[in-house]
DNA sequence: CCCGGAACCTGAAGGC
DNA sequence: TGCCTTCAGGTTCCGG
């Protein structure tokens, strides 16, 4: 699933493809991908602008062309991908570039959305920090988790809160902040603060440093993988021993979504 | 404002 | 073999 890391990694290995090129042509095999303005609009009005530069908050990676931006938020199985060899059956938007590139955004589920705005803050205004923004700190983080009744890895998912980490990246930091994932965010003491901003900002920098996490259908523009799956501790990895203390991985329910911990490091 | 649950979506996997 | 249920989880919406 697209978090931060692998947004980041699109971003990157998008950019040389994307900056100083014009889209020439626009279509939509699925109009319903596009949230605003009108389907109609979004195609004409993007027809024809030259891509200035490349920029992403939390997991939503922003184009920004010569006049307004491309925003674009890939949810559980979007992917963007450069000149696919095979006709893809889950293309929901085609860009044609002027070189004769193309970019498909491809999307099994249907979740992921596109936006044209004018400004960033009309899509992604609602969002807490950038989790590698230097602006937040652990002194952030600390205040923002104070007086919260609800378990610390919903905070952590809740991108008003702080943008960019999900279910994985959610699970690998608790675990390396040996933070139990139920923990109520007000009960955290200052050591358990500074513990789990450092874990986030390492487990995020490490799996940019590893292209992401191919854990189902995460792929990179060119179609290969990410290897930060390889270095996982907890995530995914129920009954599997855990790497500090051989304890069987635990996965438990949290707001419909599997958390895997330690149940002996994570307390 | 805060919190939890449902809905949106489709395909894979497992049970019987 | 095939039908049915469950699971996957990022975001938004809604009710308490």
């Amino acid at each position: 699933m697209p978090e931060l890391p692998e947004v980041e990694t699109i971003k990157n290995e998008l950019a040389p493809h994307l900056v100083g090129r014009s889209f020439s042509q626009v279509s939509l095999p699925y109009p319903g991908a596009v949230k605003r303005p009108s389907s109609e609009d979004f195609r004409r009005q993007l027809t024809g602008r030259l891509v200035a530069g490349l920029g992403r908050r939390g997991k939503y990676l922003i184009i920004n062309l010569d006049k307004d931006m491309l925003i674009i938020h890939l949810r559980m199985t979007g992917a963007l991908l450069l000149r696919p060899s095979q006709p893809d059956p889950w293309a929901r938007a085609v860009f044609r570039l002027d070189d004769g590139a193309e970019i498909v955004f491809s999307d099994r589920r249907k979740l992921g959305a596109l936006w044209l705005a004018e400004d960033e803050n009309e899509v992604v205004g609602k969002l807490g920090p950038d989790a590698l923004d230097p602006a937040f700190t652990a002194r952030v983080l600390a205040r923002r988790l104070s007086g919260r009744e609800a378990p610390v890895k919903a905070l952590l998912l809740d991108q008003g809160f702080l943008a960019g980490v999900g279910n994985m990246y959610a699970d690998e930091a608790l675990w390396a902040a040996r933070i139990h994932p139920l923990r109520k965010g007000k009960e955290l003491s200052p050591g358990d603060g500074e513990r789990l901003f450092r874990a986030i900002r390492l487990v995020l920098r490490t799996a940019i440093g590893n292209k992401g996490a191919s854990i189902s259908t995460y792929r990179r523009p060119g179609g290969e993988l990410g290897s930060a799956q390889n270095g996982f501790k907890v995530a995914h990895l129920g009954g599997r021993p855990c790497p500090e203390c051989a304890t069987p991985i635990q996965r438990l329910a949290l707001r419909n979504r599997g958390s895997y911990f330690c149940p002996r490091c994570q307390v």
